[in-house]
DNA sequence: GTCCAGGGCCTAC
DNA sequence: GTAGGCCATGGA
């Protein structure tokens, strides 16, 4: 079996054992791309109820989160932790988004998806995955987004070593799956939903749906 | 009280 | 170029 045969075989257990996800709890895509931001490091449910906030505020919009005072916007990110990186970080991200586009993302639909990446990394407290994440889950390109459950489980089940780059693993996928946003949306929260599940600590690895198509996983320290 | 969650930046070697 | 520290809240 391939690569591209095996990752589709662990997309197809998955789904088997969770059913479809699709994924992103987001109403618009400028609520994805918050999103994306807040849950850097912290659990959704913290990000929640930030986003909550930022809802009943009346901000869950490029135009008026870019007139929101910063010390207020601290305050409303506040339960999804690191609130004054991330309030800065929304910050730059909506300054950058108003400047491109007037705040309309449809006018972004012209960009050529390596060229919006770029300009996403460039911004201060915008990495690899939160990019891939805005890329993908916001803007609908095909782009597979790896996070730290993709690399648990993956390492795990010794499909790539546990000292590869986010771009060895991005590229592991991208290279080897259909170019089908869809699948890259739904593979992802697969791979975050049987890393939550599963893969945190021997024990409950026991019921992993992926051992009986990959066997046992591999002993790797911090995974 | 301890651990950790859908990262990313900065500094020191 | 990379290991280690830092950012912070809230639930298990």
């Amino acid at each position: 079996m391939n690569a591209g045969e095996v990752l589709i075989q662990i997309y197809e257990t998955l789904r088997g054992a969770y059913g479809h996800r699709g994924w992103w709890p987001g109403e618009t895509p400028f609520e994805i791309m918050v999103g994306a931001v807040l849950t850097q490091r912290t659990n959704w449910r913290n990000v929640a109820k930030a986003i909550d906030a930022l809802r009943s505020a009346g901000v869950m919009e490029p135009a008026a989160l870019s007139r929101v005072d910063l010390v207020r916007l601290q305050s409303l990110v506040r339960p999804a932790g690191y609130y004054r990186q991330k309030a800065a970080r929304l910050k730059r991200l909506v300054d950058w988004l108003i400047e491109r586009t007037g705040g309309d993302l449809e006018r972004m639909q012209d960009a050529a998806t390596e060229d919006l990446r770029e300009e996403l990394i460039t911004l201060k407290g915008i990495g690899p995955e939160t990019a891939d994440s805005i890329l993908l889950y916001a803007l609908g390109r095909p782009v597979f987004v790896v996070d730290a459950y993709t690399k648990r489980v993956t390492v795990r089940h010794g499909l790539i070593h546990e000292t590869c780059t986010y771009f060895e693993l991005k590229e592991l996928f991208e290279s080897n799956l259909p170019r089908d946003v869809e699948l890259h949306k739904d593979y992802h929260a697969q791979l975050v939903e049987v890393g939550k599940r599963q893969c945190r600590t021997k024990p409950r690895c026991a019921t992993c749906p992926l051992h009986p198509v990959l066997g046992d996983p591999i002993e790797a320290e911090g995974f």
